[in-house]
DNA sequence: CCGCGAATGTAATAGGATATAACTTAAAGC
DNA sequence: GCTTTAAGTTATATCCTATTACATTCGCGG
């Protein structure tokens, strides 16, 4: 998993593959302190080049960020559907809700650089970043199970994406702690996922009623 | 509202009041920019004081950004205790919720500040910060307007609040646009609002049978 | 196989931010 | 009124981003 940084060779004048190590050592980085633990000077020291050298690649420090975002963003893609697809008890949306808070938890420094800057607001169209945001969300409709009914599943897939958002923020400002540490976050995130599929099926159920009734 | 930066006074050697203008001055910058805006020296400059005077206030930057953050959380406390005062046809949860997502989205920048970055969950217990944050979730049990029956109250308001959270964040983050623009963040809200309502009415009155049968 | 252009890296440097140290001014208490 | 101390200043060290001008190597067409 924790892939080692990858110093240029000695004696030699190009690193090989400056733009990945860059974004696969910042993504370590951000581990821990967030996106304020990435440094453009650090990165290239530990890489052993120049500190101007990532400018070859970026051209500042925010599209690095926006390149490492992109990443995580799918790094996390990648976690979900393996969630999705490892045979379970449980529902899909369950196995996903959960993956998310893991991941949301164990990589809370990454979690908060996605999340929790405006980075990801300014990814134009089109963009590698809006392209992998847009595939995790589309992640969290698959996970819903259900038909397409208008705009009901896109909704649905909304709220229990926020609602997990909103879990893991809280969670890790350690609002669990004291009187509220009786309901786990796991137990928070079954509630929405319960919830969802209940509010999921009665809107189903409503559009296709009304739909037999209109015909 | 938009407190004016009170400058030191010409010919004066002390500002008077420089930690309050500090904070005043630093919630300004973050309006937009958020944490990352907020630069001692700018502030300095603005306030008519040398660049180092801020230090005989604050022991470092994190310092500041706690002190903002605090002033924040008693900002938002204000609004909600405010909405929920106000008159209406709304239950006090819904004008709560509504304000809420009102003040994320407005002063956006304060908001992202506030729950975005590590400082809160480093706010020791008893430290004005910590105290600022019980004090709004505090408000979010009051607004639920349910006795408090074991730790279900609290649990709904742990719910409640997650879910807003993660409404905030992803309206701040351009997801109600495509697709999924057909939800409003207001109706989202709403959607959240009712569903506590209903769990809660649902989880009183099986707490109530329960002791009855119990008794 | 060679030469040339584009890609990639380096050295030097400017500019801005945080933070500390040593010194100065004024306010407050006895 | 004198002293202690809180609050502010100047000077400076350190770190980071970013740019400019120069150096090296890769790869491709002739």
């Amino acid at each position: 998993m924790r892939s080692q940084l990858v110093r240029k060779p000695e004696n030699t004048y190009h690193h090989g593959d400056l733009r990945d190590a860059l974004i696969k050592a910042a993504l370590r980085e951000a581990e821990q302190g967030g996106a304020e633990a990435i440094s453009i000077k650090a990165l290239a020291k530990q890489l052993g080049v120049s500190q101007p050298a990532p400018y070859r690649h970026f051209a500042d420090r925010d599209a690095l960020l926006t390149a490492v975002t992109a990443e995580a963003f799918r790094q996390l893609s990648a976690l979900l559907r393996e969630a999705m697809a490892k045979p379970s008890k449980q529902s899909k949306l369950s196995r996903l809700a959960q993956a998310m808070l893991d991941f949301g938890l164990r990589r809370n420094g990454i979690y908060r650089l996605m999340f929790a800057s405006r980075t990801v607001s300014c990814a134009a169209k089109g963009s590698e970043l809006h392209d992998a945001t847009r595939e995790t969300f589309a992640l969290v409709i698959e996970a819903l199970e259900a038909p397409a009914v208008g705009f009901l599943r896109e909704r649905q897939a909304l709220k229990i994406w926020a609602a997990l958002h909103g879990v893991v923020m809280l969670a890790e400002q350690g609002l669990f702690t004291g009187e509220a540490a009786h309901a786990t976050r796991e137990e928070l995130v079954e509630d929405f996922v319960n919830e969802t599929k209940a509010a999921l099926a009665a809107a189903i159920k409503d559009a296709r009623r009304r739909k037999k009734s209109g015909a």
